[in-house]
DNA sequence: GCTCAAATTTGCTCTAGCGCAAAGAAGCTC
DNA sequence: GAGCTTCTTTGCGCTAGAGCAAATTTGAGC
C-alpha cells in the first residue's frame, strides 16, 4: 500500500505516524475518518497529482487541530509556523487595522489551505483565521511542510498556482473595490460565497455559513447599515430571502444582472 | 570562473550563450555592460544567497528585451510565457476593467520580477506592463525558468518569499483602500514611491518618474481631480512642491503626519 | 518664439453612502 | 417565557468626493 521509495525505518516511522494521527482523530475528535481524509486531500488542489500512498505519508506528517466558533487557528502578526488544510467547518481571513477596522480577505472551507505561503517564507501570519462554525483542520509545522516539498516536487508547483489564483483574485477584488460601486460589490461577494458554500435548497441557494450585516460589510469595503439597505430592497424585489446572519439566494440571475450591471429587463 | 558541475557540452552552450547576451546588449542595446548585470541581479531579492558564477549561468539563459516609453513588455489577458527582470527603466503594472477603468497595481524599476508567479504557473498575465521610461529588462522563458529552478534550489524559495511579499502589501493596499479616506491614501501611494524610486535632491525628495494626477489617482482609487485638489492644497502647507508629471517631497514628515493620522502639530 | 496637445487647476453641483439614533426582531440562558 | 444580548432595520442629516465644464499652464516640436 505504501509504495513509495525509502527505508524501512521511516517507512515504519510513517506509518506509526498515521495510526497516531488515526487514533488522535478517532478518540479526540470523534471525528472524518481517515479514508475520507485521503479523499478530502485528494480533492484538494494542493494534492492534485499524488498518489493516494503518497498522501498519506503527507498526512501521517499532519496534526489535527480543532478550533471552536469564535476561535482561531492564528492570528495576525503571529509568527508563521504551521500551514493548515481545512477538514470541516468555515474559517474567516481577515486583518485588522491599527484603529480597529476590519476587513475580511475571505471565507474558506474543507479542501482549502491557509498560510502556505508565509509558513515556506519563514514571515509572520499577515491576518487572523477564526473559526466561525466549529471546525477541524491539518496542520503541518515548517519543517513538515518543507520535507514534504522535497518529497513531492509536484506539491511546490500545486502550491504555486494555488496561490497565483489568490493573487489573481485579490487582485481583482482590489480593482472592483476601487472602481465600483457598493451594490455592485456586495452583489458580487454574494455570488462569490454562493459558488464557495452554496447549497440547494428548495427556497434557493442557501450561503453555508453564519453571515451578518456587518461581515458582509467588511467584506465589500462598506458599513452594514448600506448593506443592511440593500439587502431589504433587494428582498422586495425577489432576488434574496434573508434572516439573522443567514442568506438565501432565490434569483442568481437578478443578482448577476446587478453584479455584471446588465440592463435590468 | 564557471565552476558548477555540468557536461562539457552544457558549459561550451552556456558560455556560447553567456557571450551572445554579451554581444547583443553590446551591440544592440548599447547599455550596461555584463558585469554590472551580474551586479544587479546579485542584488535582486530573486538571486539572494546565488553565487555569481551560477547567476552567470542564469544570465545566459535570458534574453534582453527593450520598451521604450509607452511600449508594453507584456498586456494583460496574453498568456504568460515569459518573466522579467528589470535593469532599467520604470515600469508600470496596471488592470484595465471591462468597462475601461484602468487601476495601477505598483511601479516597478530595475532588479525587480515581474511575471515570477504566473509563468510558472502557465496561466495568464492578470495585467499588463506599460514602460513609462525607456526600460530594458531580462526575459527567461518557460523552459528557462524551470531549468533555473530545477538547477538552483534557492530560486524557488526566493520567489516565494517575494511573492509572499507581494501579497502582503496588496492586501495592506486592499485595506486601506476600503477602510481609509483619499488624502490618507493619497499620501501613503507618495510615501511609498518615494522609497521605492525617491532621488534625494537639493529641493526635497524627487520622485525619478512620470507620475500624472490621473496615474496618482489610478494608484489611490479616486479621481484626477480629487488628486489635484489634494496636492494643491499640500503645496500650500509646503509639502510637496508639483510640476506637470512631477512631484518633489519637500517635508516628508507632513506627509506622514497625514498618512498615520497623527495629530497636526 | 509659435503652436498644439496634453496635463492641471478650480468653481460648481450633486449624490452615494456614511453614521448616529432609536426602535424592532431573533435567539440564547436560566 | 422573562430577560438579555446581539442583529437588523429605517429615518434623518450630512459630507466626502465624484464629475462636468471651462479656464490656465506646461512642455515638446518646429
Amino acid at each position: 500500500m505504501l509504495q513509495f521509495g525509502g527505508s524501512i525505518d521511516s517507512v515504519t516511522t510513517l506509518v506509526f505516524g498515521l495510526d497516531r494521527l488515526r487514533a488522535k482523530i478517532h478518540v479526540d475528535m470523534h471525528i472524518t475518518p481517515t479514508v475520507e481524509l485521503l479523499g478530502l486531500l485528494a480533492k484538494s488542489p494542493l494534492f492534485k497529482g499524488i498518489e493516494p500512498a503518497e498522501i498519506e505519508v503527507a498526512l501521517a506528517a499532519a496534526q489535527p487541530r480543532r478550533a471552536s466558533r469564535g476561535e482561531f487557528f492564528f492570528h495576525q502578526g503571529e509568527a508563521a509556523e504551521a500551514f493548515f488544510i481545512i477538514v470541516e467547518g468555515r474559517v474567516r481571513l481577515s486583518q485588522i487595522t491599527p484603529e480597529g477596522h476590519q476587513v475580511i480577505i475571505r471565507f474558506m472551507g474543507p479542501s482549502d489551505g491557509m498560510g502556505i505561503i508565509v509558513v515556506l517564507s519563514n514571515t509572520v501570519y499577515p491576518l487572523s483565521a477564526e473559526a466561525v462554525a466549529d471546525s477541524l483542520a491539518l496542520r503541518w509545522n515548517y519543517d513538515a511542510t518543507m520535507e514534504l516539498m522535497e518529497q513531492f516536487p509536484p506539491l511546490a508547483l500545486n502550491g504555486l498556482r494555488l496561490v497565483a489564483g489568490r493573487f489573481q483574485e485579490l487582485q481583482d477584488r482590489y480593482r472592483e473595490l476601487s472602481t465600483e460601486r457598493v451594490e455592485r460589490r456586495v452583489a458580487r461577494a454574494l455570488l462569490r460565497l454562493a459558488r464557495q458554500t452554496g447549497q440547494r435548497t428548495d427556497e434557493g441557494v442557501l450561503l453555508d455559513l453564519p453571515l451578518s450585516r456587518q461581515d458582509l460589510g467588511e467584506m465589500t469595503g462598506t458599513t452594514l447599515y448600506t448593506v443592511s439597505r440593500i439587502l431589504s430592497n433587494w428582498e422586495q424585489q425577489g432576488f434574496v430571502r434573508t434572516g439573522r446572519e443567514r442568506i438565501v439566494i432565490r434569483d442568481p440571475h437578478g443578482l448577476v444582472t446587478i453584479a455584471e450591471d446588465l440592463p435590468k429587463r
